[in-house]
DNA sequence: ATCAGGCATGAATCAATGATATCGCCAACC
DNA sequence: GGTTGGCGATATCATTGATTCATGCCTGAT
């Protein structure tokens, strides 16, 4: 049973230019993986072509990344930090929820440039647990989705929120792949967007006031229609929105 | 170069009892794999284990499926029809609306049940435009979808209703697939049904009146702002707006 | 400076798998 | 009854993921 790619250990005495060396060669690896996707499709992905256009023996990359799941595992990484990096996103907006359609548009326009490394990353579900790419892209929208909820614009859950996000831009980026050229419509990312941001905003924020004493006042004002907590809690959890009420 | 699976040519001379009897094998070959697919998952399904439970020799698939992939075709397309035969969908419902709402959750269910299938045939983009089975899927929608127009139901366009139908369910079920267990939350697919109504049809969106639920959720993601409670009554505090902000 | 050890290199190699070739038999058609 | 065509069966090829093994180099210690 193979331990997976070798990395360095407290104990082990590996030169500092080797690791270098090895990171390189790596790098190397995976963009020859990653240019071969793209350029001829999945299938010519094998070992041997990627080994032969990074210059490498085969046995290197099982020695670099454990086998060949571990290899496009780094591949799906390696092409979406390369997209993030060449769109360089502005991290903050006008208005939250514009930032979530940037976010949305982002996720989908990554889908339709990369269609190849796309189907490999949100193709089969069993790899959508476990990829470190998959929670990658989906971090950066936790951030635009916390100041949603912030802001007092989420109509959901937060975890509903994000999954409602990456669901809908999963199933227009690969519903756009599966049609033939001249039977995609635009209008289909376009409203596909809409859609959810309609699920996931509200119109208008539900609080007011801004910080957490306008959003303790407005639950404390809503408090009696809450069914959820027993009598003991709605009443401490009263005090202590009035406190928190009357701290701004 | 293979031209395919035999059919009955009108010129060739094939007896009946032939025809049938490839009709059988076919099937059980088609169910072999099908059990196969099912049970031990994609990559068990190799030509061999296929052969061998079906009680064929693995030329026969050859003959009868053309390749693998036809293979895969016909076992996608049986698998449809099983599914559809065994919920022997009733046309009409009472309302053209409804009629929608329950398509969308056949479409779903259809990928909950049979997610190894499910993932052959909406997994990978590419297989979407030629195979047989996606538009069998969609077309079961073409007739709900028209019933929509005829009743003045339909905001946009037929075919990008269509679309964004299958989107929503694809992205749906894949993204549902993906989660592990303990993450499924059942809200993801009514939320992204009752979005994918409101994308298609005129139908009113019930307003859920603002309630707690917003207000908790506002007061949940500033709570790390706040500086009047003390960390043990944050952290309770905490929790309660949990289930209070998943109430709604 | 010398030596021991570990690690990468390079070739060969294994096992699984998709796909065919070939041969013979049996049944159906003329 | 002869012939043709399809099917069963065995063997086989080519590709590919994955591994083994010996060799040699380079690092780091003595």
């Amino acid at each position: 049973m193979p331990d997976g790619p070798k990395v360095d250990t407290p104990s082990a005495a590996e030169s500092e230019v080797a690791a270098d060396a090895r990171e390189l060669t790596r790098h190397r690896v995976v963009e020859a993986a990653a240019d071969l996707l793209a350029r001829e499709g999945r299938d010519a992905v094998t070992t041997r072509a990627v080994a032969a256009a990074a210059g490498v023996q085969a046995p290197a990359i099982y020695r670099l990344f454990g086998d060949k799941d571990g290899l496009l595992e780094a591949v799906a990484e390696h092409g979406y930090d390369a997209f993030l990096a060449a769109k360089h996103v502005d991290a903050h907006s006008r208005h939250p929820v514009e930032d979530l359609r940037a976010g949305w548009d982002l996720a989908v326009e990554f889908g339709l440039t990369n269609p190849e490394l796309y189907a490999l990353m949100y193709g089969e579900p069993k790899r959508g647990t476990t990829s470190a790419a998959f929670h990658a892209g989906m971090q950066i929208l936790v951030g635009r989705i916390r100041r949603l909820a912030a802001g007092g614009w989420l109509r959901v859950d937060e975890k509903l929120a994000a999954a409602l996000i990456h669901a809908t831009a999963r199933g227009a980026v690969l519903t756009w792949l599966s049609l033939p050229d001249d039977q995609r419509d635009p209008a289909l990312l376009t409203a596909m967007r809409e859609s959810m941001v309609a699920a996931v905003t509200h119109e208008k924020p539900a609080v007011q006031d801004a910080g957490p004493a306008g959003a303790a006042r407005t639950l404390r004002a809503l408090l009696p229609e809450q069914t959820t907590l027993s009598s003991a809690e709605q009443h401490l959890l009263g005090e202590w929105l009035d406190r928190l009420a009357s701290d701004g």
